[in-house]
DNA sequence: CTGTTAGCGCATTCAC
DNA sequence: GTGAATGCGCTAACAG
């Protein structure tokens, strides 16, 4: 493996020159920049990253932080963290975090010894407590930029992409009141998980905004799990006035309610209809035909190791907060009440 | 961040015992040992990676190749890898080859660069090319360890886990011909794909052993997408005489045919019975009820790395094995012919 | 703009 | 068994 001094001879430069050459080229007059990139090509050098860490240059790593990798939307927002990145010559180390806030703080500390220059964090399904985000603050206070991805928190000291969640949760219950639909249940995560909250409030905001009355029986706030989620879809039932119509936090969600109604004799959606927020292109399935809104998860990771990689180049820059458009899909699984 | 420098004044020792004390206890007395170690957790020492990768130690990184980890698949394995390697204080750099056999060279290169000690591989749906086997010799033959992870590749110089494809095809295709299915077909993935080989022939001998002939006009290999998948079926249902049973390469597979069922009106598994391997414990759904083989994919991923981590203690183990048993689930989608 | 020099923290070799 | 010395390849500070 060629070193830089391997090149500088080579060259017919001084080591340093080299270094330069690769960290700081405006610092090297360019006919010799060029002799020494051709050496580098013809010697094909790679820099030694281990001496690059321990001499306190640039490590090219950044750590992702998610819940757990089998879930399509941590996978998704992987992928796209990971060709962005690549394209800038880094690379993601994964660790997964299942959701424990003290497991997440253990793994930061961990990653940061191997010398990932910054991390991108996918709470997804839980929130971020208050020692989790001391643990932020302290890192990003030591030059360690982090990422909050797919998840809109109520900080503006941290760099953050996430998607509109409120307004998709509004516009599909909306349409449910459009149909005619009253009554109509919310189903989603427990309210301490922040990821869920921008959807609690769009669900009732949508009530308020068309004088429905809000009935808290109705919402329910469960784990992701599909033996939970069926459950509640079983209480839900047996209220004496039951909901005629479904909102699922998300396709997880959708799938066990579905089962539920396969179970149970109900049919979607001639005895209740269901609309979900949507992470995997189930919209795009035939069987069923799910009516719901559409996350571009992929361009969530894209854009969130965008901001880590502009926040490399340029610590100072200011807070940014990104929020990507979803898409309406309207299909099969809404109709109006009989 | 203390350095061995700090742990060997705080136990007042020479730096290279306190190395010694880490690496190769047993040079070292008992007595001094504790002290070191004692003083070492009083200050919370950590080695700085950088440093050791540098002198030529361990790194405690491992490289996983995938094709894309968005495939329940590969992110099954993953974090099942993920798991294994954490109880062993390793960790994992994931990389996507999205099946390309030049980019999984380059990939390899890359990460070799960046240290990793050894690599899992997952060919999953496509093939190993003469070069890239080329390129995986060479790294064994510098010291660089390589398991191979849910294929089953013919080669004795690799470590590889893999599970019963061949026989659970076959299980599955008797199945069916129990029912009393004649024509029965195959929807896999292009026969240069290895890991659909296993199937085919599984398939191909349960044929024979029941003495039912071969139409070849059955056996359908494509790109596991669904578009071609459907019209795959679509050539098939054509046919003067149409299948009456479908046995699916993988859930991908079976979700595109239930979908073109759909589409066209055909009932599963009143008109066409459906039967697949499964990574995704799709069979523990309730719509549909699929009848099928379920992959242990967790544990492959946790069992290969437990082989890399042998590897690595000992380099010398003749090449190891390793097929895991699956489970044959009877539910709803396939029922005696009409 | 270029060349020289001094560590970064560790593993290892060689004396003792 | 233990301690001192060397070098891994690079970056950054400094002097020219």
């Amino acid at each position: 493996m060629a070193t830089i001094k391997d090149v500088a001879e080579r060259a017919q430069v001084a080591k340093s020159t080299v270094s330069y050459a690769f960290n700081k080229p405006h610092k090297v007059n360019a006919e010799t920049l060029e002799r020494i990139l051709a050496a580098a090509k013809e010697l094909n050098y790679q820099p030694n990253v281990f001496a690059q860490g321990l001499a306190g240059g640039k490590t090219q790593m950044v750590g992702l932080l998610a819940p757990d990798i089998r879930y399509p939307f941590n996978a998704n927002v992987a992928r796209g963290i990971e060709d962005k990145l690549r394209e800038a010559g880094y690379i993601a180390i994964t660790a997964s975090t299942d959701g424990d806030p003290d497991q997440t703080i253990t793994l930061l500390g961990q990653l940061r010894r191997r010398g990932v220059s910054g991390f991108i964090l996918v709470p997804s399904f839980y929130g971020i407590t208050r020692e989790l985000e001391r643990a932020m603050i302290a890192l990003r206070a030591s030059n360690v930029p982090i990422v909050i991805s797919g998840y809109h928190a109520d900080d503006e000291r941290i760099d953050q992409v996430s998607y509109r969640a409120q307004t998709g949760t509004r516009e599909l219950v909306n349409y449910l009141i459009k149909l005619g639909h009253r009554d109509i249940a919310y189903i989603g995560a427990r309210n301490t998980q922040a990821a869920a909250l921008d959807r609690l409030f769009g669900y009732q905001e949508s009530l308020f905004q068309n004088d429905l009355p809000l009935r808290p029986e109705l919402i329910v706030e469960t784990d992701v799990k599909p033996d939970q989620i069926k459950a509640a879809m079983g209480q839900l039932m047996a209220l004496s006035i039951p909901p005629t119509a479904i909102f699922a936090l998300n396709d997880v969600v959708a799938f066990a309610v579905l089962d539920f109604c396969q179970q149970k004799g109900l049919r979607v959606p001639e005895d209740i209809s269901l609309v979900t927020f949507d992470y995997q292109a189930l919209v795009q399935r035939e069987t069923p035909r799910l009516t719901g809104v559409v996350v571009p998860v992929y361009e969530v990771g894209r854009q969130s190791a965008e901001l880590l990689l502009n926040r490399f180049d340029n610590p100072d820059l200011p807070t940014q907060h990104v929020s990507l458009p979803y898409s309406f899909v309207e299909r099969d699984t809404a109709v109006a009440p009989k």
